[in-house]
Order: C-alpha cells, then sequence, then structure tokens
DNA sequence: CTTGGGACCTGGCTGC
DNA sequence: TGCAGCCAGGTCCCAA
C-alpha cells in the first residue's frame, strides 16, 4: 500500500517526466476517481495546464499547475501512478493524462479506493494534515507533544495522519518493533525516552524504506512498472505466521483500530507505566 | 470534545 | 472444481 516512502517514490521518478509538461488529453474512465468536481469540469480546467512542480504531503501527491492550482492525489490502498506500457493497460486503469512531451501517465487502481481533486488552493486538502515525519520541523518534542494528547493504543495515534502524516499500517508496524514498543501501549503513557526511540525508529524506517524506493506489496509498482524493495527489510510487518528476526519468538497479531498489526511478543512487551494505576506515593517506588 | 467501529471496494485466499 | 465468505486497509462518517 503506497506510505510515505511509496507516494515519495513516486513523486522522484516521476517528476522528470511529466514537470514543465502541460496536460493535452485527460481521460477518467471512472468518474469516482475524481472528487468534489464534476468530470467534464476537471477535465475542462486540467487540459492546457502546465505542471510547474511536483510535492509530497503525507500520502498525498500534489502537481502544482502553471494557473496556481493543484492537481492532488490520494492513491489509498492499490493505486498506483504509471507510465504507458502497453502490457499493463488493463480494466483497472481509472484514468490517464497526456502530455506536451507524448508521455502518458496511468492512473491504475483495482479496489477504487484512490482519489483526485482539483483545488485553487492545496491547503483544502491537505491543510489539517500532522507534521512531514522526515521535514527539519519534526523533532521528538513535537512527536511527544502530539502523543500526549491521545488515550490510545500508539499504533492508533501513528496512523493517525493528524498527529504525524504518511504513517500507515506497515510502516507503523516496523516502527514499533525498531523502537521495541507493544502496539497497544497508549500514546500518552509513553516516557520520554521511549518517545526519542520511537522518534529516531520512525524517521529510519521511512528513510530506509524510501532508499529502497518502497515496499511491493499488493498492487504497488513504481512509475516505471519497477517493484519496490523495502519489504524485504520488514521484521514485522506482513510476516504472519513467521518468527522474529531478532530473537526467534513467533510474531504475534493483534486488533487495532480494526487494523492487523503485527509485533514480537518478546522484543514488544506490553510494559505499561505503573505511575496511572497506582497511588503517586506507590508511583515514586518506580522512579 | 474524544474515541471507536463500520462503510467503502474488490482480488485473492480459505474451506467446505 | 465451484463458490460462499472473509480479509486486506486509508480515510470518511457516524455513534457513544
Amino acid at each position: 500500500m503506497p506510505e510515505l516512502p511509496e507516494v515519495e517514490t513516486i513523486k522522484r521518478e516521476l517528476s522528470p517526466w511529466v514537470v514543465r509538461q502541460s496536460f493535452t488529453q485527460v481521460a477518467i474512465l471512472d468518474d469516482k476517481v475524481v472528487s468534489d468536481t464534476p468530470v467534464e469540469e476537471f477535465r475542462r480546467r486540467l487540459i492546457g495546464q502546465r505542471i510547474q512542480n511536483m510535492e509530497r504531503r503525507g500520502k498525498y501527491l500534489i502537481f502544482k499547475l502553471s494557473n496556481g492550482e493543484s492537481l492532488i492525489m490520494h492513491l489509498r490502498m492499490t493505486g498506483t501512478l504509471l507510465l504507458k506500457n502497453p502490457e499493463r493497460i488493463d480494466r483497472y486503469i481509472r484514468a490517464t493524462f497526456h502530455f506536451s512531451n507524448g508521455i502518458q501517465l496511468l492512473f491504475r487502481d483495482p479496489r477504487r479506493f484512490g482519489k483526485m481533486w482539483l483545488v485553487a488552493n492545496a491547503e483544502s486538502i491537505v491543510g489539517k494534515l500532522g507534521p512531514e515525519p522526515l521535514s527539519g520541523g519534526f523533532t521528538p518534542d513535537i512527536l511527544a507533544q502530539g502523543l500526549s494528547k491521545h488515550c490510545i493504543p500508539i499504533k492508533a495515534a501513528l496512523i493517525d495522519q493528524n498527529i504525524v502524516a504518511g504513517i500507515g499500517n506497515m510502516y507503523a508496524d516496523e516502527a514499533l518493533f525498531a523502537a521495541r514498543i507493544h502496539p497497544l501501549r497508549k500514546a500518552d503513557s509513553l516516557s520520554s525516552e521511549e518517545t526519542r526511540t520511537l522518534y529516531y525508529s520512525i524517521r529510519q524506517v521511512l528513510c530506509s524504506a524510501i532508499d529502497r524506493k518502497g515496499a511491493s506489496v499488493d498492487t504497488y509498482f513504481r512509475p516505471d512498472g519497477q517493484l519496490g524493495l523495502a519489504q524485504f527489510d520488514f521484521k514485522v510487518a506482513h510476516r504472519s505466521g513467521q518468527s522474529c528476526s531478532a530473537c526467534g519468538t513467533p510474531l504475534q497479531r493483534v486488533l487495532v483500530r480494526n487494523r492487523g498489526s503485527y509485533f514480537c511478543p518478546n522484543c514488544q512487551p506490553y510494559t505499561e507505566v505503573l505511575q496511572f494505576d497506582f497511588p503517586v506515593s506507590y508511583g515514586a517506588l518506580w522512579d
């Protein structure tokens, strides 16, 4: 599934082909992919526009247009953007874009969850997202502040796009394993040391996955059709029934907010901080 | 306000 | 072999 590393890879590999090019044809094969704008208006407003730049915000891909508007895409579960290859044209192509340099871009999405928006102000779509985890503005303190306001499982907090942008089910599991934190720990119960470790784990996991061009599980392909390699680095995600690579203990699966979450019960023991369950005078014994 | 659960969607897998 | 039923999960929406 496209999460931050996959969307970042798509942005990097697609940019050289489409930036500074103009839309010459737009075909919407499934009206459901266009949000908030009638399909004909969407096509009319897009054709002739030149792409000035490509950006990524969380899991959103943003094409900045010459008229100041933004074409925004979200690939959700199974969406992918492919440079045209006759072998890859199938019934799952939901939209096609032709550019002034002859390039054709295909929006492919078997499960039809992916969406596009054409808006004057990108902030109307991405404005409420939390901080970018790889930006300079994201610090251990910012993460701690975000987590301290929520009494929900840490796994649920990590995939909440309003707390940190871009982390989904796979990389949340990977970051929690790297930080040796149980997915059901309450977000506001982490010690400052744990939060700090989690902060570096998030950045390390995401950076490594970008280096490996994303994880090709399900239907993720890079724009040229190649696979990503990050799935080979996974320690827990999508490793149902396997053993922990660190200690050999069988990995376990638990549902968190109806999402399958994989973890190692030995490396990530459930050690809820006791201060919330005992009077302060007893809590002091553990300080 | 917060938190949690279901809906959306369909290919692929399981089990009878 | 055929097929019903379930699972996957990002985000939205609604209920408590």
